[in-house]
DNA sequence: CCCAGTCGAGACGCAACCGTTCCGACTCGT
DNA sequence: ACGAGTCGGAACGGTTGCGTCTCGACTGGG
């Protein structure tokens, strides 16, 4: 009686490299978990985290929603394995040797990032969530935000040993200041950006660090 | 056959202000629709936009749906509307005589918005959504955001007719300073603030500006 | 070669909201 | 005093998603 007459031979997933799966842990091996992956992205883009339906996933994936729930217990759990194992992956700080430079090809790396479609609605959606879902928030600083700034830290530190930059440079506003006026405008107010943006406004950064 | 047996004599607006009521437009005169406002905004920073359900906020402000339905049409209109309403009358720009007044003056009323809860996790939801509904991100830009960039623009300008700063001052990037790292720093990351902060960070910007 | 395990698909009961409609109570302007 | 309009409240049918469970098909390791 169900409304499908031919349930076609169920197209049976060509190739399976021999990926073992983890319940909980860091997964995207076999090729059923790696189109759960890519489509639990394009719709957390497209729906945000609070919307973010399974069956949908499911659905977008070509799946069923049970091999959803074999792999992860809840979204929460299925958010911070996934997120965070594309945002860890995604941290290639190159030393350039020059403040200037590695400014800008930090620069240059969240620009990329907030350019591309997915991240880009993405990134502020799990920000805003953070601010209701103390868990979500706390897994996600930890695995995402702390590596990251991390990584911008180093950066300083190196000028900082080079004599590029004073030795009591403020730390914290020098962060903010590397990453908050890109984030801002490219994810807040969305102003169209000059192809030598990231050159002047590396420029105006340097300038008040070493203020 | 309804189950309260006896319905209050449902408390009637003790005092009734003489507001008019508009249908679309911006309205908080009489007592039900300040109580629907108030209620909109606590559930709006509990839930965000995309699970705001009107049901809640109709239980929230002890008011029947038919109340809510009866002044907007939708969730989106009337979360334009009361938005806009709250955030155009919060624009204070004060006159200090100096950049640096001025810049302390926008970055702690920026700041105090960010650390009042409601705001804090309005803002970034808004923002959020508005990256996947386009008719939300237009109507909060041309009220909110293009209103109050033309107000820190004109904090700009003042300083450059003072000679502050230099003529050729690269606007776009002096507001993205202004706001950005702020921003990054109360709404995104949630980094522990020292009570100087807004004092380092203003040096900071000042140093950039005329960089 | 066969059996345990996964596959896609979907039905299940349950819950939440949607937007509308009706109700009786109340208030206000005239 | 009365009618128009709003009030809180609740019901309506419809939709969506939940998490579980059951199918028959398929596959790989022993």
């Amino acid at each position: 009686m169900p409304s499908t007459p031919a349930p076609q031979p169920s197209p049976p997933a060509p190739d399976r490299p021999p990926g073992r799966r983890l319940p909980g842990g860091p997964v995207l091996q076999d090729s059923v978990t790696a189109a759960i992956a890519a489509a639990f992205f394009e719709e957390l883009a497209a729906a945000g985290y609070a919307r973010l339906s399974l069956e949908a996933v499911a659905k977008r994936a070509g799946a069923g929603k049970a091999a959803i729930y074999r792999r992860w217990t809840s979204k929460l759990e299925m958010t911070v394995d996934l997120v965070s194992a594309v945002a860890v992956d995604a941290s290639g700080t190159a030393d350039t040797g020059t403040l200037r430079g590695d400014v800008l090809a930090f620069l240059s790396e969240v620009a990329d990032a907030l350019c591309r479609p997915l991240p880009a609605r993405i990134i502020p959606d799990l920000i805003a969530e953070g601010g209701r879902n103390p868990e979500l928030a706390a897994a996600l600083f930890s695995t995402v935000r702390d590596t990251r700034r991390a990584k911008a830290a180093e950066l300083l530190e190196r000028a900082v040993d080079r004599g590029e930059l004073p030795a009591d440079l403020d730390r914290g506003i020098a962060l903010d200041l590397l990453v908050g006026p890109l984030y801002w405008r490219l994810a807040v107010v969305h102003t169209p950006t000059a192809p030598d943006h990231l050159d002047r406004l590396t420029d105006k950064l340097i300038a008040a660090f070493r203020a």
